[in-house]
RNA sequence: GGGCGCAUAGCUCAGUCGGGAUGAGCGCUUGCUUCACACGCAAGAGGUCACAGGUUCGAGCCCUGUUGCGCCCACCA
């Protein structure tokens, strides 16, 4: 005797239990297996700096879909796993933490500064991992790897001497993007602008021949202190006697040139530019064209520098305050209009950033750059939605070189020594011990580390062994599906991209799914600063995980933002609980029933075919929509099949046969709610692998774990559409009576006479078939079924469905004219049906030009509804006669 | 300055190939302590698919434009 399922579900117990099972029994584990056909997934390394967010649910919910499914389908499916050592978040993190004690970094050193970020890690890193596990995710956890684990180190080292060999990485002093709290340069992607309202200021600079003023326009006045040119169009008109004229910078009393430079738009302005090679990107390039000195006013604790003169130490935005009044003072000042222009932030801690020239590492990006448009062209990655591609291809083609030495410490370090004896630059994967040129073991290797984009971008080869020809490596690579959020696609997806084109000849996935963000109840972003995050793990630790899962993703589409409120974690819940409960009525009825006792081929009636084929259709329409990442849809489908059909109409009619007599019909009412829960089971699994598996294990089944258990096949055998449609008929005369009865009032436990009268000797035979549905459902008492035209209950209210007249005799409660008045409503509805079908009908574009079968549907649409309208109104005539 | 997304029931959102909007959940109304489930059952109400044109036999869906909201990219000082 079979264990019925707890009153009430316990996802707790549950979940601890069967993850802990799956583990043991090693099925996240995949091999290379000639066998079977890869399908693999690597996760975003979620970043150590916290606790995973409800965003990672959603992400991580939809790779587990995704690999549980393909598992099922006999896959060799890998989910690789691990986590992301986040060089420049982290570190932020840690000197928070520093500060908080009372120290700073420096206080510590490089090397104990490193211990702590290692402590960190350990302590992240594996919160992270149990989070995951917590969330039901099918990884295999015997490859975790992190992004500054050894093999993930070495990657990195290869990667850039490769690059570096090629030319493709090289080091210099351009203008870069400079955090003054940070206290690093970022790259441009890590910069966000944002428009903001300020001014701009009209400054007037003497001509050192005493001839005059050129007027510059400038957002920007504090550089002025930096400035070592000015620039005019060539073509200006108004300019040309000044060109190659000196001018004598205000305040500062240095002379710097007027030049001419394409650059200045003439009609902005006044159409000449004061140029701060040192502080601006466009003036830089100026700068390159006439060879200009960089003066840098500003330092990289954003406070002016000895450059700047009197104006030393002063902070940018008081330098800018200073400048401006004794500009003013000096009659430099022309006037100050309002102006709207975009600022560049820090993406890590939204201070401003500053233009800044500095001497850094970066790689070319032009010839990485082309095959990774190319490739996507060519179709070998497909972006999901297709929009994104486009977004991406904007990116590719107009992508500056790539900066990617960090003035941090936490990181991959950059594999550059310098020889301080003869001043070689060494580069090398293992680390040097004497200088390739002059053989001098006093080598110093670069102080910087690496942008952490720069392993992530090897992350999807790195993790399987890259560089070595690991046969992980040639077996699970490249992979099926990124999935990510996005707003990573150009930091991370993009490089990935290029990367895998490069070091391994090949796209590195075949799909990217972008899914969209998490948003609270109102829209907003979730933030700790908003303190409108909802944390994953309290949804687990009261709902389930289940129902986090299903809560974070049913009802969204790939790529669009979602709203996570309340409402939707208890709409998850109530059906998980319907699951729970439908489950515990057929383990109820099931006793010992087992396995091998499952007939779903015999003496099957109407609902037996109708639900067969049903589910058939339902598993052919999941897997068409996992397949294509309609995740929403597929879970739609199932929650209505499983809900609408499964339980409010297939378990309600199986009662008749299971509370009855007849032994043989019990039996196959058995089989057939075994099978159809079984099979739905298996379905729904991906989504919520807990219950399914708690369930699962208690029904008759075969093999030792649901996700084990193979994909259910659509069998051509069970499709059946005319139990679909002579169901659906049944159905529609269920309701049709539960209708009027509600409409009177009629007391749900008041069974009733009822007269059904049939159009065809088909539908007459059907009726019969199902007399015992109508008892069960629609409370009747006595059912006598005969042909359209037969004597029929005098005083009765009526319903017309497809081939069938129902009448119910509701003694004492039927008042003829009200009757009357409700057939009449109906006539008219029907009426409306009517008259659409025959526009339709009597439209020759129509009949000539719309497909066969549409026209056909429609006819028998239009013949159904005239037939419906022609009973409605006799039955009309016989009540007011 | 470019580009993208969204606009469908009171709210939040689905809607695959262009073929009656029996759309979903929540909310609302009316009945139900019916032997799996009140986290439930049954019956209902509720839509000019943002607006204006166009293509088509037929448009929520395709095309053009408009409005509102949101997002991304961007070296006009």
């Amino acid at each position: 005797m079979k264990e019925n399922l707890a009153t009430v579900y316990d996802p707790k117990a549950v979940e601890a239990k069967w993850y802990q099972h799956w583990v043991d029994q090693k099925y996240f584990h995949a091999e290379p297996n000639s066998e079977k056909e890869p399908y693999t997934i690597v996760i975003p390394p979620p970043n150590i700096t916290s606790a995973l967010h409800i965003g990672h649910g959603m992400d991580n919910a939809i790779q587990d879909i995704l690999i549980r499914t393909k598992r099922m389908q006999g896959y060799e499916a890998l989910w690789m796993p691990g986590t992301d050592h986040a060089s420049i978040a982290t570190q932020v993190k840690i000197e928070e933490a520093l500060a908080k004690e009372g120290i700073s970094k420096h206080d510590l050193g490089r090397e104990k500064f490193l211990e702590r970020a290692w402590e960190w890690k350990e302590q992240y890193g594996g919160t992270i991992i149990n989070q995951l596990k917590k969330i039901g995710c099918s990884c295999d956890w015997d490859r975790t790897r992190f992004t500054m684990d050894e093999g993930l180190s070495r990657a990195v080292r290869e990667a850039f001497a490769r690059l570096f060999n090629k030319g493709l990485i090289y080091r210099g002093s351009y203008i870069t993007n400079w955090c003054p709290s940070c206290q690093t340069v970022i790259s441009d992607d890590e910069v966000e602008h944002e428009e903001k309202d300020s001014h701009i200021w009209h400054l007037r600079y003497p001509l050192k021949d005493g001839s005059g003023f050129i007027e510059v326009a400038t957002t920007r006045p504090e550089t002025m202190l930096g400035d070592t040119a000015v620039a005019v169009h060539p073509e200006d008109a108004r300019y040309q006697g000044m060109i190659g004229k000196q001018v004598l910078l205000p305040l500062m009393d240095r002379e710097i040139p007027i030049v001419a430079d394409d650059y200045v738009d003439p009609a902005f302005g006044t159409g000449a530019v004061k140029v701060t090679p040192a502080h601006d990107p466009n003036d830089f390039e100026i700068g390159l064209r006439h060879k200009l000195d960089h003066v840098k006013v500003i330092g990289k604790d954003g406070k002016m520098t000895q450059e700047a003169g009197k104006y030393e130490s002063m902070d940018r935005y008081d330098a800018r305050k200073a400048v401006v009044r004794d500009l003013d003072s000096g009659g430099y000042l022309v006037k100050i209009d309002p102006h709207k222009h975009a600022v560049g932030h820090c993406y890590r801690c939204h201070n401003v950033i500053e233009p800044m020239v500095s001497l850094q590492w970066f790689v070319k990006m032009t010839p990485l750059a082309e095959p990774a448009v190319d490739a996507v062209k060519r179709g070998e990655t497909k972006l999901v939605p297709d929009r994104f591609t486009k977004i991406y291809y904007h990116w590719m083609e107009n992508v500056h070189d790539w900066c990617i030495s960090r003035q941090l410490w936490w990181g991959h370090r950059i594999p550059v020594w310098y020889c301080q004896d003869c001043g070689e630059t060494i580069v090398a994967s293992d680390d040097p011990t004497q200088c390739s040129k002059c053989s001098s073991a006093n080598l110093k290797q670069d102080e910087d580390v690496l942008d952490t984009w720069f392993s992530s971008a090897l992350w999807p080869f790195s993790t399987l062994g890259w560089p070595d020809k690991t046969p992980e490596l040639s077996y699970f690579f490249p992979t099926n599906v990124l999935v990510t959020a996005y707003d990573i696609l150009f930091f991370w997806v993009a490089k990935m991209i290029f990367s895998s084109l490069e070091f391994m000849g090949e796209v590195p996935f075949k799909d990217v799914l972008l899914h969209g963000l998490v948003r609270d109840a109102e829209g907003r972003k979730m933030s700790k600063s908003l303190g409108n995050g909802i944390d994953p793990l309290e949804v687990i630790d009261q709902y389930g995980a289940d129902v986090l899962r299903w809560s974070l993703i049913s009802g969204t589409t790939m790529g669009n933002d979602s709203r996570y409120y309340p409402e939707k974690i208890e709409a998850a819940r109530n059906f998980a609980n319907k699951i729970w409960n439908a489950s515990r009525y057929v383990l109820m009825n099931l006793g010992d029933f087992s396995y091998e006792e499952i007939d779903v081929e015999n003496n099957l009636e109407l609902a037996d075919r109708w639900i067969l084929s049903r589910v058939n259709q339902v598993s052919a329409e999941v897997l068409g929509f996992i397949d294509s990442y309609n995740f929403g849809e597929a879970m739609r489908t199932l929650y209505d099949f499983m809900w609408s059909e499964y339980c409010d109409w297939f378990i309600e009619i199986s009662k008749g046969r299971l509370y009855g007599e007849d032994e043989a019909a019990k039996h196959t009412a058995k089989s057939v709610l075994a099978y159809v829960l079984e099979k739905t089971l298996r379905l729904l699994h991906p989504f919520m692998p807990f219950i399914t598996e708690e369930i699962w294990q208690h029904l008759p089944h075969q093999g030792s774990s649901i996700m084990i258990a193979p994909w259910p096949a659509v069998e051509d055998r069970f499709a059946n559409q005319h139990a679909e449609r002579a169901m659906a008929m049944v159905m529609d005369a269920i309701k049709a009576v539960r209708n009027i009865r509600a409409e009177l009032s009629v007391a749900p436990s008041k069974k009733v006479e009822c007269t059904l009268h049939a159009a065809t000797s088909e539908v007459k035979e059907l009726l019969t078939q199902a007399a015992a549905y109508f008892t069960k459902l629609a409370g009747i008492s006595e059912l006598s079924i005969g042909m359209t035209g037969d004597q029929k209950p005098a005083k009765a209210m009526t319903a017309v469905v497809s081939g069938a007249e129902i009448y119910l005799p509701l003694a004492g409660l039927i008042d003829i004219d009200q009757e009357i008045e409700r057939l009449k409503k109906e006539l008219k509805v029907l009426q409306s049906e009517v008259d659409r079908g025959e526009k339709k009908l009597n439209n020759p574009g129509f009949v000539n030009k719309a497909p066969e079968q549409v026209v056909a549907q429609e006819r028998e649409k239009l013949e159904d509804w005239k037939q419906k309208q022609e009973r409605v109104s006799a039955r009309i005539a016989e009540l007011q006669a």
